[in-house]
Formats: C-alpha cells, sequence, structure tokens
DNA sequence: CCTTGCTATGCAACCCGTTGCATAGCAGGA
DNA sequence: TCCTGCTATGCAACGGGTTGCATAGCAAGG
C-alpha cells in the first residue's frame, strides 16, 4: 500500500488540506496515482492519530474553513523506511487488452470505435503534460542555479508519463491496424 | 470489474480448470491482468450458478480429479454486451513513481539499486515476451493461411506488453541517468 | 521411508477502493 | 430570486483483492 506514502510525499512538497490533496490526485500527482476524497480524508484521518502527520485548523474567508496538514517526524520516518524497502515490480490491469483478445470472438472491426476513442483519451493527456512540461519545466539557462533534486525528480517522472502515452499511442496505432484487417 | 470478462476470454480460447486459469493468469494472459486461484475459484464459481459456464468432472490418472470449464450461451452474451459498452482509459498506480518523488525527501542516490533492480526485471520480462513471441508467433508464409483473428490480436496484446517493457527500459535509465546526479 | 514439491480446490478474515449520499456556506449568472 | 457550481469534510455500505491457512493424493529424490 503506497497511498499514505505518496500522500506524504506530497504533503512534503507542500501542506496542504485533504480537499487539496485530492486535486493534486487529480492533477500532477495522478499521473502516477489516483485516489478520492473520501480514501484520503479517511487515511488522512489514520495518519494524524499515528502522529504521522500534524493538523493545524485555517480559516478562510469567502469558503469553508480547511484543515491544513503537514508532516510530522513520525511520518518522514515512515517514509524513509518505506523508501529502503525494496517493492515488486508493478502488475498491470489492462481492460483493453482484455476486450482485443475478446473481439476474436465477436466483431473486430466493431471494436474499432472503442480503440480510437481511448487513443484520443491518450493524445489528450499528452498534449497536457506536455503544455505541463513547458509551463513547469523550461530549460535550465547552462550556468544558473545549481540542480534541485525535488524539481528534477518530478521532471523524471513526468517524463515518464509522456513517454507512457506515446507509447501506448504508437500501440492503439498498431492495433487499429491490426483490428482493421478483419 | 473485468475479471470475469477475462476468465470468459480465456476459456473461449480453451477450456480448463481453476488451476489451470491460474497458470495461464501466471503467464500470458497476466500479460494484463493478474488474478491469484482464490479469485478465480471464487468467480468461477459465481459464474457457475450465474449460469455463464458449464463445469464438467474429468477424471485424470496420477493427479486429482478437476473441473474443467467452458462457456455457456449466457457467458458469451455477457461477453458481447460488455464489448459493445465503453470503458474508461485505465488509471495508473506506479508505486516506484512515488519513490522517485519521495527520494528527493531522503536519499536520491540510495535509490539507485531499487531502480536497477525493477530494470533488471523489465529487461527479463521482454526477453520473455520476446522469446514467447519467436516461439508462438512466428512470421507467416507470405501467401499461406488467411488471417486468424484469434491468434493476430494475441500477437497484438503481446506486441503491447512488449512496447511497454521497451519504454519502461528507456525510461528507468532516464531515471537512473537523473538520480546519479545528485 | 521421509521429505519436498506439484496438482487441485477451498474457507475466512482483513483491508482497500468505489459509490452513493449528506451537509453547509458562498459566488455568480439567468 | 433561484439554480448551479465550487470549496470543504464526512458517513455507510458494498465488493474486489490479498493473505494465511487447510486438505489431499501422487511423484520423485535422498
Amino acid at each position: 500500500m503506497a497511498l499514505e506514502h505518496a500522500i506524504l510525499v506530497s504533503l512534503l512538497e507542500k501542506p496542504g488540506s485533504g480537499y487539496e490533496l485530492a486535486r493534486r490526485f487529480e492533477r500532477s500527482i495522478g499521473y502516477f496515482w489516483t485516489a478520492t476524497h473520501q480514501q484520503i480524508y479517511r487515511v488522512l484521518k489514520r495518519m494524524e492519530t499515528d502522529g504521522w502527520v500534524d493538523a493545524r485548523e485555517v480559516a478562510q474567508q469567502g469558503r469553508p474553513d480547511k484543515r491544513e496538514y503537514s508532516v510530522a517526524d513520525l511520518g518522514r520516518a515512515a517514509l524513509a523506511s518505506w523508501l529502503h524497502e525494496p517493492i515488486e515490480p508493478e502488475s498491470v490491469r489492462h481492460d483493453l487488452a482484455v476486450k482485443i483478445r475478446g473481439a476474436a470472438f465477436d466483431d473486430p472491426a466493431g471494436l474499432v470505435r472503442e480503440v480510437e476513442r481511448h487513443r484520443r483519451a491518450h493524445t489528450d493527456r499528452l498534449a497536457h503534460y506536455l503544455s505541463g512540461e513547458e509551463r513547469d519545466f523550461p530549460p535550465r539557462p547552462a550556468d544558473g542555479t545549481p540542480p534541485d533534486a525535488e524539481r528534477e525528480l518530478q521532471h523524471a517522472v513526468l517524463r515518464g508519463g509522456i513517454a507512457y502515452e506515446r507509447m501506448m499511442i504508437g500501440w492503439l496505432d498498431d492495433v487499429l491496424a491490426t483490428l482493421r484487417r478483419f
């Protein structure tokens, strides 16, 4: 289970409320991890009772109060110990691949529209990632400030998302060409 | 939920027992879907009571009897209706990406060994896929038998696995180069 | 003979993720 | 004024996935 750890990383990058975390999970962190607000609130509560995070009531004007969380020493330690233990390479879950193999027993050509829909979703996400990259990670001036680990590693993860979307688009084109032969 | 549907596809490709299905899920189907034997037995039982599959006791010599399942008409219909309804593009879960962003708050260089371990796992899987491709999908003779949908679509899915592993290896090299700068 | 390992199936418990629903205040447009 | 939509937090129920454990027969090797 790494939701706790994903939350710790996000809170280390910037403290925030459950609601704010949920929005980050829809955006940048969502590139490699998804979570709904219910999961986040539930886990945050447990993390607070375990002493991993500290909460602070923040009054706001024009909107409801919020509980802003930040990482406590225990949380930092928990993250460090998780970082030092090996994890298994992820197991994949591709519904679309099930459909593709299943199409052989139904209507291969009928799946073309569905695959095209997925291809569009991936080109959209790719465009989104690329514009985020341009905005957040402009090329560093040659002799400017020294490299910043937090920033560089965020960029490396984003490049992973970009590589993934490009791979998917290429593969879906391959699948479309195959489907169209039937 | 697509475990039912993955099982239907696998049983359409070839009838088999729960045990045999579990082994397939460790091998070819495991390229895009994982399931343990407990899940499979539980779901098979439900599918049988729902009339999606038929079971047949098969006595064997030198080993325990087995219950061999095959797809019933209702199961075929259920698969067809699932194939015709759109599904959401998958959401990703990459523990390793959490670790990479988390390393900024711990020890970036210390993550190198872990990433190298994952890289090895992916090169191993790639080699495994490629040898499977050579074994199961040799190039068709130019004017031989007409294309077979079942076979061609299985191959397309396998090419997806190959593309995925190649992408991951490239990205992990990128990550390693980034980590080594700190 | 004993142990290890494979085939074959299953129960029970727990945790995580998903879905539906609820509340409550404020902002902005029709 | 009313409705829609956003911020902000939460409960309850359900279902799927994971883990540990159990059984049982046979094969093969030490």
